[in-house]
DNA sequence: GCCTGCTATGTGACTTGATCACAGACCCTT
DNA sequence: AAGGGTCTGTGATCAAGTCACATAGCAGGC
């Protein structure tokens, strides 16, 4: 766990290799995931809670093995004052993720589930296509429940699309994913 | 209007007055605001487009006459590079706006739609408790459909909170309001 | 092996919210 | 006062979320 809802932010974080999952959380235990911090990105939610003197709003976890450098604000400050590389990095980063968790919102507000999770598998789906992957965290990625994602998979195993085991998802027919994921609607 | 989804950007722009609401339009016509610039607040959503070079994401259109400043990504440039104060500004800018958009992610997907409801009543409600506003833009405002809110509008109604006329909303039980728009769930 | 406990999945019943279709009501302009 | 636009009300239906609980698979200890 790197910071919980609400932690306050001390200092300024830079994943360097590894991946950081930054998610809402409900008091009932549903979860939105609203981005990853992955090689080589500041984690931008630190940033902004330092600048803003404001406690984190979300969570984040790491969910591989993963490296970062802390450095503290007044360093980050020098940086910001005197690198324009550095000044660039991390605007990039800002303007990345205000765009990424726009894009959430939208999906959350307009998005059709079964669009919306054959887009997911789409997206996770290996060389293999086999697929290492619970419901739950799938409904965690979306922000829905998991008894919903296990009726839409049902319903995409009915359609032959993929096969399920327990705790595995066997996709047989990425083109047919791909076409739904491809409609807009 | 000032942006419109898809638009490329080409400078940074600093309302100095007015505001401009910020929001998401799906095909169907519905909307989610995102958040608002207003009276000395710069559009982050310019700044970051400028530096990542997207198109925006979503729209931008003015609410009341509103004036701005446009600057060149140049003189822009030039203010982070030289000016520790307008550099805090813009990072205070983005943080909040980050914080903004995360808490509407949140409020969407775990939110029920009476207390967001109460909440947006409560927050608009002016001295005379006589708001101004139909059940559309309302609709717009929580990123749900028309007649979810009319609905929910009468509810209240015959719960005696408010008192509906065509497009006007007169606050009756300001504090009972309070005490939907407080409960956590 | 077999039991036990944990995690993951399946499913019915029900509630809430979104969509569709349309009917009135109100207001402004001519 | 008549007609057209905007706003509101409402039933029917569908999609998604919630609740409750039943299995099913897996791992560790005996």
């Amino acid at each position: 766990m790197v910071f919980r809802q609400g932690d306050s932010c001390q200092q300024y974080l830079f994943v360097t290799s590894g991946s950081v999952r930054v998610y809402s959380r409900a008091e009932n235990g549903r979860e939105v995931v609203l981005y990853r911090v992955q090689d080589n990105e500041s984690c931008t939610l630190t940033t902004a809670c330092l600048f803003a003197h404001n406690p984190y709003p979300a969570e984040g976890i790491t969910e591989t093995e993963t490296s970062a450098i802390a450095i503290p604000q007044k360093v980050f400050d020098q940086g910001l004052a005197q690198s324009d590389a550095f000044r660039q990095m991390i605007f990039d980063q800002y303007a990345r993720r205000l765009s990424d968790v726009i894009h959430r919102v939208e999906d959350i507000s307009f998005g059709h589930i079964d669009i919306r999770l054959a887009r997911q598998l789409v997206k996770l789906c290996p060389q293999n296509a086999q697929l290492s992957i619970t419901h739950q965290a799938l409904a965690n990625e979306l922000g829905t429940a998991r008894e919903v994602i296990s009726r839409q998979l049902k319903q995409f195993e009915r359609n032959r699309l993929i096969q399920l085991q327990r705790g595995q998802i066997q996709i047989t027919d990425l083109s047919g994913l791909r076409a739904i994921a491809d409609s807009e609607t």
